[in-house]
DNA sequence: GTGAAAGCGCTAACAG
DNA sequence: CTGTTAGCGCTTTCAC
């Protein structure tokens, strides 16, 4: 087959125009057509404004196969989500995408709820050789996945951040969150707390109940009772009320490793117990998602900088792209500020 | 693994294991390699066996820009989700990553809030030559997306579904799901109705209104109040309240066009003006979202089958990208049932 | 500056 | 069945 005819008969599948074409209607060759688009090469600004105009009219559009053959770095970056633990997730996964497409650059999905579906995914990923592969991820399973040392580099991770410390990583200041609770609740006045952990193997929850706990004992308190559940939704928060109306005497106030849970937990109280919140006992969450603005909840907690912890990410994220990557560290984004509302109240029942 | 130049300055950006580099260690041609992998191909199975437990050995894995490029059919599809409506749209995403990874494809996403957005992110979708895609939105934009002939039969809509019937996709049956509401207050001897609508442009909304009204004229009774908001939001429901608070004497239940709507409507009307639900006005949401079903809200509403709807996608989904393209049609899912909780109750005021 | 030519890694005709 | 030979569409030497 010589490749000169243009009847359209020859290729119903592939009417796509190549760079041949381009370079054929315009009488030059193919290099002078491709150096037009490629960034520092050698052509004379006239032959590339020809290029480039009557690319557009033809509308060619690189094939992004034969680039990345050739080229061997793709246009392409991997978010890797494992588990759909919240819709904070997806925002950021948004907010990622958005940023992505400025750049030219397209997004890899990969999402699984266990470590070998993610291995697996991320096996796929890796053939496609991508810039950067995003890990987002608040549980243990991302430890676990193999990397090989080019996959190693390649990976930011955010929110959960594996215990190697050879990574670069985004995450939240969790231990720092759980004290600047401890110390709101125990300037309430209470003394005996309690955590409510979610019994997931999460870092947020173990580093959230560690700091909290810490902060009690350097103010000389009794470690807080734990509680635990099965799981970071609300079903598991309402399910532990029965756990803690048990304990109510003991206790004067409850930090729940998240707001779904305080929320869980807090209905479970009302509803099944008639216990009153806060009179009875007092309810704290954290993260300040929406419901917990809710008048039916008005629920206490910490907020915790949303725009901070994406601000940063993208920036390393495109740092990474970008091949400027940063030396591999962990960077901590400290809590916000506590949110009153009226789950919570000064201790009266001492 | 393998022993190459390794000048540690330079980038070491390619140690990857080619098909040559296969061959070249077992002693066969490239083709004969290259055969093992490909399905009918004629390869005695001896040499395919030995080919793959090599390769197997040796971490081979194929390069897909390379294998795109000569086959011209990649292993990639494209989602495009047009704004975050609901994380319902996330649970989706994530089923069908999941599927697409058991068939050994990659998923390429674009998300976006604009048509402009969008559209640039599908022109760099389609560069890929995707096997299918799929649009997620309930927003008139992805209407407007401009469609090349090539891009136009690789589409499936998922829940929003242009006007134009000559496309492929899945959608509840909004409209019944409008009039099966209506029947069930009507049931209740409610008379003098009320649809709260977003505001927005979609098509959701849109139908579930004429559902609605449409039952009304059918049953003879006036066509329903309507009231609007600006947003599918727990914010705008509860703004929408005020409106409704000044007609409540004229008014027995309001149908919202989603939960998330009637979750704030319901708020706003006993939090900021001291209205009971449903002893002074009943009201009722769709789509049974797992909000509706906290005892703090308890609201009546419509389930919606997302089992169902998420299996027509799946099947249909696949039968594109396997190249058993059904004919363009719309897909209708029937509504479930009205779940009755204690946001309404019979017509007492009369 | 520009063009000719050599591949990137793979598949798909061709022969044998 | 297997090896040889062309390319897929593009970037990038290398000459001119």
């Amino acid at each position: 087959m010589n490749g000169k005819d243009r009847s359209e008969k020859d290729r119903p599948p592939h009417p796509r125009v190549t760079l041949k074409d381009l370079a054929e209607d315009l009488g030059m060759s193919v290099s002078t057509v491709s150096r037009a688009f490629q960034k520092g090469s050698p052509i004379s600004d006239r032959a590339r404004e020809i290029v480039l105009t009557r690319a557009a009219e033809m509308d060619y559009k690189a094939n992004p196969f034969a680039r990345s053959l050739v080229g061997k770095k793709s246009r392409i970056v991997g978010v890797l989500v494992s588990r759909i633990s919240s819709p904070f997730y997806y925002e950021i996964l948004n907010r990622i995408a958005e940023h992505l497409r400025e750049d030219n650059l397209t997004l890899m999905l990969v999402a699984g709820e266990h470590v070998h579906e993610l291995q697996e995914g991320l096996n796929m990923l890796m053939a496609y050789d991508p810039l950067a592969v995003l890990v987002i991820s608040s549980f243990s399973d991302a430890d676990s996945i193999a990397l090989s040392p080019t996959a190693r580099n390649k990976l930011l991770y955010f929110n959960r951040v594996p215990a190697d410390s050879l990574v670069l990583g985004v995450a939240y200041d969790n231990r720092a969150a759980g004290a600047r609770m401890a110390d709101y609740l125990i300037g309430l006045g209470h003394r005996r707390l309690a955590y409510l952990s979610s019994g997931m193997d999460s870092s947020t929850d173990h580093e959230r109940h560690q700091g909290f706990s810490a902060r009690c004992a350097e103010t000389g308190l009794n470690q807080p009772l734990l509680f635990g559940t099965k799981g970071f939704t609300y079903e598991a928060g309402m399910a532990a009320a029965a756990d803690v109306v048990a304990r109510l005497d003991d206790l004067d106030a409850v930090f729940c490793a998240a707001d779904i849970l305080a929320l869980g937990l807090m209905d479970g109280m009302r509803h099944h117990f008639h216990v009153s919140v806060p009179e009875d006992i007092s309810i704290a969450g954290c993260d300040d998602i929406a419901m917990a603005g809710w008048p039916s909840h008005s629920l206490t907690t910490l907020r915790m900088p949303r725009d901070t912890i994406v601000r940063e990410l993208i920036r390393l994220f495109r740092s990474i792209i970008d091949d400027h990557r940063p030396s591999p560290e962990i960077i901590r984004v400290a809590p916000g500020d506590v949110v009153v509302r009226n789950s919570t109240g000064h201790n009266v029942r001492q």
